[in-house]
DNA sequence: TATTGTTATACTCTATAACTATA
DNA sequence: TATAGTTATAGAGTATAACAATA
């Protein structure tokens, strides 16, 4: 843990800062908020979860989970489930839209993504593909299933 | 562009949705906008820039930005400045408490990130570290300065 | 007349506090 | 009494449309 690693450590930070700018901007017009992108996303991997699971999960309170269903049950994007064994307890579950969304944006920002890939170097783009099966364990990591 | 590149985009689209997702976890509990940071963060880099262009750069409009700047003011983040050559131009530029908050957030989230990257194998963390600089090209391409 | 920025208004997204329903 | 979720209310953050000031 000597000065080599802080500035590894800022190098990092850094490069990480720009990245997120980027990946942020590839964000379509009229995309759905990050979080219910997120949330969807949550739904499509892990199945139906409760309402309070799912705010703790994405790090936003209780009745803004609540809103946000609220606004993605409008949209047909998910839909409400009742809970057989406890009548207090909201179980939220993607709907078939609400993959298709989820499809349509990941070929979206792919697209995008991708054109950017093709303006790199071979080397380059080498050097990130290399990197994915380690970025996915740093998310592992991070966002714990 | 083959079968193969397909595969390979959706991996990266895959890999780089879970890490965003995990970058934005970083944020910490009392932090400011994703947008506020974002823009600091042009203005440490760029120096002062007219109103309109920020607004550009960010993705936002110019009311938006407009309101933005109101509140960095008030929390004297950034200062307004005129410009002498033309009346009409507000120069928005970074104050010292900004670059203080900066630092602070930069230092907070790379105390997370090293804790996760602490938790990898040697060899993940040298395939991150070694993908960083391409990444940094990536990032070129997608945020022009 | 065109450009730069602000004001007016409305909607999304979020938080805290108070509430309802079920356990 | 504790837990799961909702409702009430307020503020941040955003957009579009209309406006003011300067070029």
């Amino acid at each position: 843990m000597g000065e080599w690693d802080q500035i590894d450590r800022a190098r990092l930070v850094l490069s990480f800062e720009r990245l997120f700018a980027v990946l942020r901007r590839l964000n379509l017009p009229q995309d759905i908020s990050l979080t219910a992108a997120s949330t969807l996303r949550t739904l499509e991997l892990c199945g139906p979860q409760r309402l309070s699971d799912l705010a703790a999960r994405e790090g936003v309170t209780q009745p803004a989970m609540t809103q946000l269903v609220a606004r993605l049950e409008r949209e047909h994007l998910v839909e409400r489930q009742t809970d057989p064994s406890d009548g207090r307890v909201v179980l939220v579950a993607i709907a078939s839209a609400g993959r298709e969304l989820l499809r349509h944006r990941r070929a979206a920002r792919g697209e995008k993504l991708a054109g950017l890939l093709a303006a790199l170097s071979p080397e380059d783009r080498s050097a990130i593909m290399a990197a994915l099966p380690a970025l996915d364990r740093l998310s592992d990591l991070g966002s714990p299933s």
